[in-house]
RNA sequence: UACCCGGUGGUGUAAUUGGCAACACAACUGGUUUUGGUCCAGUCAUUCGAGGUUCGAGUCCUCGCCGGGUAGCCA
């Protein structure tokens, strides 16, 4: 059990009931979601739905200058592709009315001033990090003042940044958040849902745990940097007087092997042209993973095995590879494609036959069935299976080797051509053993290898894009002195290529996910394919012990 | 060194709350297989260090060491 379940159990054994548990996804529209936002939502979502309680989407909309409709929109699509279903929906804009009352009432209670400082004067005051910070010189304003200024901020007598409420708490405090936080600042800019409704805008400590409390939210959960502003959360609700109050929690957010995960780094992606949009199929960002192929189902399955703490860490690139390979592997119908195809001639079969094959659509769900694949005289197969000088256990073609062409017959390697100038291989020339159909064995010899084949006669040739991850080193989001995120963009995370493919996948169609036997999973992605011609990207690479073998020695 | 948080295999999480350190991934072996895929089996830690309490400590106490966070009118 994860810490955050304990802490629910806990207090659901103590008595609060489950229809009165909630928690909240707060996410600011000013971008796209990405799979860390998918853990937090994996985590507040999956807790509702495990204790029986509930989870709003809260667009914590409080910087109207960084915020746009369309990222509300995008937002919104990416928590419902991922497979959950909020109960409210709501705004921390909604809130910004009672807000604003509950800042006259802190000034009341002389909680709160008004301050004429500047944003530079602000900081001086501060302090530092290991000196105490010095008092407003307006800290001391009368009640009527105060109400009178903060209403003519309100009013949009002052200009922008002129003048702040802060909320009156310690200048002195070991905690820099509680040196007098500001509430309100003056700012002008038009808000994607108040318009210019108003002019000044309240603070993400005034604000969130506010909208928490107005939301009955009873765990408001976040990350570890705000640990420190813990105790402001719980000061402003206290100080409101509110019965019931929500408690914060935080947890480590997650960090993922050759990927960035800040938004700052995102942006400078797209904007910077080092990759085709926010939903490039390499970027991290729920868009890209999903028009890349990637199920909901893995992404959940594999925040449920990275579990939830608080310290910082990296997770391995694989144990997202796996999840994805796992489900794929279950759900995904197997067809036969070439990625780099040599022209294979079988010179002892018929010249006009075309015989067809029965192929296993999924060994993993019978229930897929079974297709025909036509073999002919004359087969691409793929350059990888071919050596000319194979290496100890090498199980595919070679001079004078046999393999089984899958769903086919076994043939044998009589001659190699090769183009006399490279030395490349042009064409393999063999003999097929009839007796070798359906899986059976020649006499006498045990073939071992099997490798798959397109007929060549009618083979589709269409585009596919292959993926690899868009960095080179395991944490681009540190990189190593001196050096920027973008010097270690790998220019090959995207080859463009032509794959020849089974007949049958000319008419596959967009968001159609396959395995390509002994090669990997592929999706049709929507945004490349039409009619009438799919656009394959690569999810993942299948696993390939074989390389790894001969890699290690 | 102001305050806050944390430290369990190569990695990430567990451990009935003081009772045989478990699971997954990675790595390495081997087996099955018409995908060198999948699947199956095996190997891989005396819990940051030193003391203390206890019959018994990953868990409690003390002192260290190490890592992360915090000085926006961003969230």
């Amino acid at each position: 059990m994860s810490f955050l379940e304990k802490i629910v159990q806990k207090d659901v054994s103590e008595g609060l009931s489950p229809e009165r548990l909630r928690f909240r996804f707060p996410p600011e529209p000013n971008g796209y979601l990405h799979i860390g936002h998918a853990k937090a939502i994996c985590v507040s979502f999956g807790l509702a739905g495990e204790f029986g309680g509930h989870c709003n989407l809260r667009f914590d909309d409080t910087n109207p200058a960084k915020e746009e409709q369309r990222f509300v929109d995008s937002i919104q699509e990416d928590v419902k592709w991922l497979g959950f279903e909020w109960d409210q929906l709501c705004f921390a804009s909604d809130y910004f009315g009672q807000l604003y009352d509950w800042a006259v009432q802190l000034i009341r209670q002389g909680d709160a001033y008004v301050c004429d400082l500047d944003g530079e004067e602000v900081r001086k005051h501060r302090g530092t990090l290991s000196e105490p910070g010095v008092d407003s010189p307006f800290r001391t304003r009368s009640v009527e003042e105060n109400l009178e200024l903060f209403a003519g901020m309100r009013s949009g007598e002052f200009s922008d940044g002129s003048r702040t409420l802060r909320a009156k708490i310690d200048m002195q405090s070991a905690h820099i958040v509680m040196r007098d936080p500001v509430m309100y600042r003056i700012q002008r800019s038009h808000h994607h849902r108040t318009g210019d409704d108003w002019c000044l805008y309240p603070t993400y400590d005034w604000a969130h745990g506010q909208g928490d409390a107005i939301e009955g939210v009873t765990h408001s959960l976040c990350s570890l940097e705000f640990r420190n502003h813990r105790p402001l959360y719980d000061w402003f609700l206290q100080k409101i007087g509110l019965e019931e109050v929500p408690s914060q929690t935080e947890f480590a957010r997650l960090n993922l092997q050759f990927t960035v995960m800040s938004k700052r780094r995102l942006r400078t992606l797209v904007e910077d042209g080092h990759v085709d949009g926010w939903d490039d199929p390499r970027m991290p960002t729920l868009a890209g993973l999903r028009r890349r192929g990637v199920t909901p189902e893995a992404i959940r399955a594999f925040m449920k095995t990275i579990g939830v703490s608080k310290v910082n860490s990296m997770i391995d690139l694989t144990v997202l590879e796996n999840h994805i390979r796992d489900h794929l592997n279950k759900m995904t119908q197997r067809r036969m494609a070439v990625l780099d195809p040599v022209k294979m001639v079988i010179e002892n079969f018929p010249e006009d036959l075309q015989e067809m094959m029965e192929a296993v659509n999924n060994p993993e769900d019978p229930d897929a069935g079974m297709r025909q694949i036509p073999f002919e005289r004359e087969v691409w197969i793929d350059r990888d299976d071919f050596r000319m000088d194979p290496p100890r256990k090498w199980r595919r073609l070679a001079p004078d080797a046999e393999v089984r062409l899958r769903y086919g017959y076994c043939v044998k390697v009589k001659e190699v051509i090769t183009d006399p100038d490279s030395g490349e291989v042009t064409e393999i020339r063999c003999d097929y053993d009839p007796e070798t159909s359906k899986g059976r064995q020649p006499e006498g010899r045990k073939v071992r290898g099997i490798i798959h084949w397109v007929p060549a006669s009618c083979a589709a040739k269409l585009p596919v894009t292959l993926y690899s991850p868009l960095f080179s080193i395991e944490n681009p989001d540190d990189p190593p002195e001196g050096q920027e995120f973008t010097d270690f963009i790998d220019p090959g995370s995207r080859v463009e290529t032509t794959a020849f493919c089974e007949p049958a996948l000319a008419q596959a169609a967009g968001g159609d996910r396959f395995q390509f036997e002994r090669v990997g999973y592929f999706h049709v992605d929507p945004a490349r394919s039409s009619e009438e011609s799919p656009h394959f990207v690569r999810i993942a690479a299948l696993r390939d012990s074989w390389a790894k073998k001969e890699k290690n020695s």
